[in-house]
DNA sequence: TTGGTACAGAATGTATACAGTTAGTATCTC
DNA sequence: GAGATACTAACTGTATACATTCTGTACCAA
């Protein structure tokens, strides 16, 4: 992870809780629409209540847990349409990113930053077929995201693709742990490159208006890549947050 | 306020906190940059410190506080960069609302009531000039905006329309404090409720493309307002929140 | 057998007590 | 007079105790 975001609060065991609380979630040790007891998470994770509680206060913020309305949280169950949506909004908002820095401008050094991580890529995709490094990839894929959300000028458009990427199944890296096995996903990660590639240039060309259209439909490579997991139990249980899934 | 949005926490106290600490800040008592005390917020709310706390990390998430990074929190200042993006995001979202009411079709129940807004604000725009209901043209713009975020089906969008509605200065009604005074502004509400009815028929027609933008020029009218605004400080301490406006 | 009521256990919401840290001030030294 | 150091006061982060509310079960009545 490049960077923390922008607020994941120092305080140890405040931090402790909100990581300790998301990882029982995403998995799947709490099931969705199960009730998480304060008392038992306490337990669970060597904390206080107090810790405890302002994690749950904050994942329900960030839409992984519900609030019941009698008192309590629950674990949030989302749809496969939920899902899709979460992609949308991302390929919208990294859209807004894209346009923004081709309509306002970026600086040359930050241009440059953008072209070494594209050659990066470029030497992870083109090397054999047999050797591919996937974690290198993941990271360098990570990176250019990250870069076109700060290319974006716009903290408060950051923000909110902070809060969208915090959604596991909705980031750009979502569906590469299911990708190894299966040969059409390589193929699309060639594609994905390309439009790397393009959202780049336009941006550089100050081509607003391709630069959105092209960050949109990349994200849709996402959706792609979730109806074919969504077929297939197995490759579910690779993708992180996937489980909260259920019609 | 038609409806309290996502989840506004029903405990008395915490609430009590969240909207005590929202109006001390949007009311300027307290200065951006200013160092919000835990014990100060409790003796000034007649809280204990606990709500208060828990109110002060809701309003971090929420984005009109800051962390210190020792511990504690600041009110947060925008500029007006921010604003103008921060309204800028509200176009986008709303327009993707519009576009998705449009792509998958909406009931024909909620076009009714969509139609029966769009009447209610026509009988109060096409009112004699002297006598025009501001209040009431606030309540049916606010119920148009609301329905177009429940249009687009969408509980993952609505929930980020939501929260960017929360920083007050981005809201569609954000200005309408400042207008009475103003004759241009009067012509900026019947651009205004042209735009309503293009998004409308849009959105019938199953036009995506054409109500996304639309809806999204629609946002433009508030950055068109904000400009006028901001060069007169006696019509900033009108619109709420503005107050946090500092370079 | 089914429905309702009452009681008990548990869990949340709130308050407060405690510890560690930070920040500010005053004094001392150079 | 200026800078540094030490001390004090306030504040945050955490833990725990208390009260109220909810939930689930058992028992009783129809």
């Amino acid at each position: 992870m490049a960077q923390r975001s922008v607020s994941e609060k120092a305080s140890s065991q405040t931090l402790k809780a909100v990581l300790g609380i998301r990882e029982l979630v995403f998995s799947g040790e709490v099931s969705p629409g199960e009730r998480l007891s304060e008392v038992n998470l306490s337990a669970r994770l060597g904390l206080s209540r107090t810790p405890v509680r302002a994690g749950l206060a904050r994942l329900e913020q960030e839409g992984i847990l519900e609030l019941i309305p009698s008192g309590g949280y629950t674990v949030r169950s989302f749809t496969e349409a939920d899902i899709v949506d979460a992609i949308e909004l991302r390929g919208v908002l990294e859209g807004t990113a894209a346009r923004l820095a081709a309509e306002r401008g970026i600086s040359p050094s930050r241009l440059a930053s953008m072209k070494a991580i594209l050659a990066e890529i470029d030497k992870v995709v083109s090397g054999p077929d047999d050797a591919f490094d996937f974690p290198r990839y993941a990271e360098m894929n990570a990176e250019f995201h990250d870069l076109l959300k700060v290319l974006s000028g716009s903290d408060i458009i950051s923000r909110e693709i902070d809060r969208v990427m915090r959604l596991p199944f909705a980031g750009p890296s979502a569906f590469l742990n299911a990708q190894p096995d299966i040969p059409a996903f390589r193929t699309s990660l060639v594609v994905g490159q390309a439009q790397h590639r393009a959202i780049a240039h336009a941006i550089e060309m100050r081509e607003g208006a391709r630069a959105e259209a092209v960050a949109r439909e990349h994200s849709r490579l996402a959706r792609q890549n979730l109806d074919f997991v969504m077929d297939d139990h197995k490759l579910m249980a690779q993708v992180p947050g996937l489980m909260l899934v259920s019609g």
